[in-house]
DNA sequence: TCAACGGAAAAAATCGAGATTTTAACAAAA
DNA sequence: TTTTGTTAAAATCTCGATTTTTTCCGTTGA
């Protein structure tokens, strides 16, 4: 089906093999950036004209996104966007929180050499789109969002555990949806970089406390921006 | 789709609504079972057959299953059973055992009356199956398998966190499948049944620790007797 | 005014056939 | 014997058409 049921993420974006792959996505491209805003009916006659394939192809690619609590399906009822509302967003943190910290506490005890090589690619990355962000160069933000969840997902790439990175995954998904939807034209003055040098620092010095307390801090200042950003907004549904 | 999809586990067996969720539900069952036993190719031409829907049909309840962690697919390479690996068992054993701890701390303590009411007749139901079978009445192993699930599933039904809920469940589920294949014919002398008294008991005494503590012990010693009934079994393969 | 009923339109689910890709078998050459 | 290349078979993927279910809306009757 598509190469991102296996739970390794690939460093390489692998081309979509298959035209369901294309399709699911571009979809959860389009719902993670609020394109398909949460809860909206997700009516397969229309979207198979958008997304140029079949209505069989379009169902399988929905049925993938599932996967991903991106969207949620009833019997004979079809498809929805999964919804959203802060109570959920504060449980996506509160377990990103949970799973994170014990992946770079597994990650700092078992990291080797080419794990380190790579996270520090992978901050070098980073740290150039954040230069370029700085200096309001708007259209580099799609860059960025694919740089900074390298960056995250290589700091825990060297726990062993499989079932933790790939929740982890889902969970990041979930937060970036968040974080667009809430924060589009919505600044909020903080020294991201500062912040991922800090956990990098720590990291490679394996000081696995402090490294912790960093990413927890930074992963729960994600929830106030997004807090403080939507004020009384999507609160209309219960989460998914 | 399916209500399965769905993280809250529903109390009343929800009757399949498609053609899809009742295909979906049988392979899940034939799977776990190990009907379908791990790394088996999922031949779509001949499945369809044997359960009896159309070839697209089939693919859609494939595709439900890869939710599940229970099939894997590749593009334009089909379908395969999820492999099985004394590793992967380790870590998911560790991570339900972090997450279903967390989850009982919080359903201790937020759980209501109901949710009591609702735990103490989850036991009994356990109860009653965990007599049958020391009776040597093999017939009601299925059984005693729904209500094993329905009482751990009580037991945190009051943590009010759906993300962990909807982790628990798909890790629960592939325990059951480590469980089933490796213990076939193996009885593992063991009283699981003192196990789940004791649990029952801390939890509605609220004694937080103490529960959890129990309930490490008691998810740990099945990873145990998992190991000992597969000496050298299952390692052919890496895990997913 | 409101609720219940009924029919039309829309949407979802299902299936079977055709197009594309992978796999397997087999022969020829190094 | 091993490797390479060709061909046939099998399996996957894709789509359009049909069947079934839900939803919408206007009508009837209290």
């Amino acid at each position: 089906m598509n190469d991102t049921t296996t739970t390794l993420p690939t460093t390489t974006p692998v081309e979509p093999k298959t035209l369901v792959e294309a399709a699911y996505n571009r979809l959860r491209r389009d719902i993670i950036e609020g394109v398909h805003p949460p809860g909206e009916k997700l009516r397969v006659e229309h979207l198979k004209d958008q997304y140029e394939v079949g209505a069989g192809t379009l169902r399988e690619a929905l049925l993938l996104l599932i996967t991903d609590a991106l969207v949620v399906g009833q019997g004979q009822r079809g498809f929805r966007v999964a919804p959203i509302s802060l109570a959920d967003f504060e449980d996506i943190t509160r377990i990103r929180v949970l799973l994170e910290t014990e992946a770079l506490r597994q990650s700092i005890a078992f990291g080797d050499e080419a794990w380190e090589a790579s996270l520090v690619a992978a901050f070098h990355r980073l740290s150039r789109a954040e230069q370029k962000l700085a200096e309001h160069d708007v259209s580099t933000t799609e860059e960025w969002e694919l740089r900074n969840r390298a960056f995250h997902e290589a700091l825990i790439a060297a726990c062993p555990s499989r079932w933790i990175r790939h929740f982890q995954h889902i969970l990041y998904q979930q937060s970036e949806r968040y974080r667009r939807i809430s924060l589009l034209r919505q600044p909020i003055p903080r020294d991201i970089h500062a912040e991922h040098q800090a956990i990098f620092d720590a990291t490679l010095a394996r000081e696995a406390t402090r490294a912790i307390s960093l990413l927890t801090e930074h992963i729960l200042r994600t929830l106030d921006a997004v807090k403080s950003a939507s004020v009384g907004s999507f609160s209309r549904g219960k989460a998914r």
